[in-house]
DNA sequence: AAAAAAACCAACCGCATGCAA
DNA sequence: TTTGCATGCGGTTGGTTTTTT
């Protein structure tokens, strides 16, 4: 464990807030090309007047080409209410249960939605019955304030451990006596077996965007306007929903105004699929 | 229609952790 | 073993949007 901390950047030489189309297309360019192997380094080397932890958060919660966007779904919801009743609040392992969705994303719904919708409850926290209907669960204030207490102590709630794939553990609230291997059967076996979401694993579920984007045939005319396949579908939508999220919109003016603003290093990337630019935007 | 209140969510802050020298 | 650096994580903030009065 370190001891010290250096100061992640000067704050006053580094832009801070909302970020503009600019940024995030420099961001998205440059960690097209180069990676992001160094986060502190990247700032300068992007051209990005930011701290290397704002182009991380970023990129993770925002940017990242396998990042769902939109409302939660109900099984996502509840999956959330079940493994926040299980782990507390360690939102980066609720998210690695719901691929696409960012630790902010899921905390900041949990806050404020889920969070509400079990407070008026007091009956008893039944895992089974919340994962019945997360309307008319039954999960309750106690339970919350037990994940809470739990999170915020750091003890495991029901015997759980922080982590899932260490030794998770059983979602029953009457099951306090499962050793942590027979935990961690049972909630693999509850994760998969009640919800669909969970039922995909996980190392499959990492979209390997830079191998799209690595391969030159990926951006060319017929295969970028017409996917022949489901994926190239996907991968369509996630450029035209990351236009749509930079503003940029579907008009040619949009893409101008952002193009014009990256630098020459950064306009390689986007270069390589003009042509296709061109002719979805009629430029 | 305007003001106030509530809800939402992106981004920031600072501690924890892992790792290399 | 100690130290320093980089990143991960969870709590919190504050600006914006939506709803209510």
């Amino acid at each position: 464990m370190g001891k010290g901390r250096a100061p992640c950047c000067d704050k006053t030489k580094v832009k801070r807030g909302p970020w503009s189309p600019e940024e995030d297309l420099k961001l998205i360019t440059f960690i097209h090309k180069h990676g992001h192997d160094n986060w502190r380094a990247l700032p300068k080397l992007a051209g990005l007047v930011r701290c290397g932890k704002s182009c991380r958060l970023r990129w993770i919660n925002y940017l990242r080409p396998d990042v769902k966007r939109g409302n939660f779904s109900k099984e996502e919801e509840d999956t959330i209410i079940n493994l926040h009743l299980a782990l507390g609040n360690k939102w980066s392992k609720i998210a690695s249960y719901l691929p696409g969705r960012t630790d902010n994303e899921i905390k900041n719904v949990w806050n404020t939605h889920l969070k509400k919708r079990l407070k008026p409850k007091t009956s008893q926290s039944n895992v089974a019955d919340v994962s019945s209907s997360s309307e008319s669960s039954s999960s309750s204030e106690k339970m919350e304030q037990d994940s809470e207490k739990q999170a915020a102590s750091k003890e495991p709630i029901n015997g759980v451990t922080e982590d899932p794939k260490e030794s998770p553990a059983s979602f029953s609230s009457s099951d306090h006596s499962s050793k942590p291997e027979e935990e961690g059967q049972i909630l693999e076996s509850l994760l998969k077996d009640d919800d669909p979401l969970l039922q995909i694993p996980m190392e499959t579920l990492d979209l390997d965007i830079w191998n799209i984007l690595e391969s030159p045939e990926s951006f060319q005319s017929s295969d970028f306007q017409v996917p022949s396949s489901s994926e190239d579908a996907d991968n369509n939508k996630w450029f035209r929903d990351l236009e749509n999220e930079l503003g940029l919109g579907t008009t040619a003016e949009g893409f101008n105004l952002a193009r014009n603003n990256v630098d020459d290093v950064d306009m390689a990337f986007l270069e390589s699929p003009w042509s296709s630019w061109q002719e979805i935007y009629n430029l």
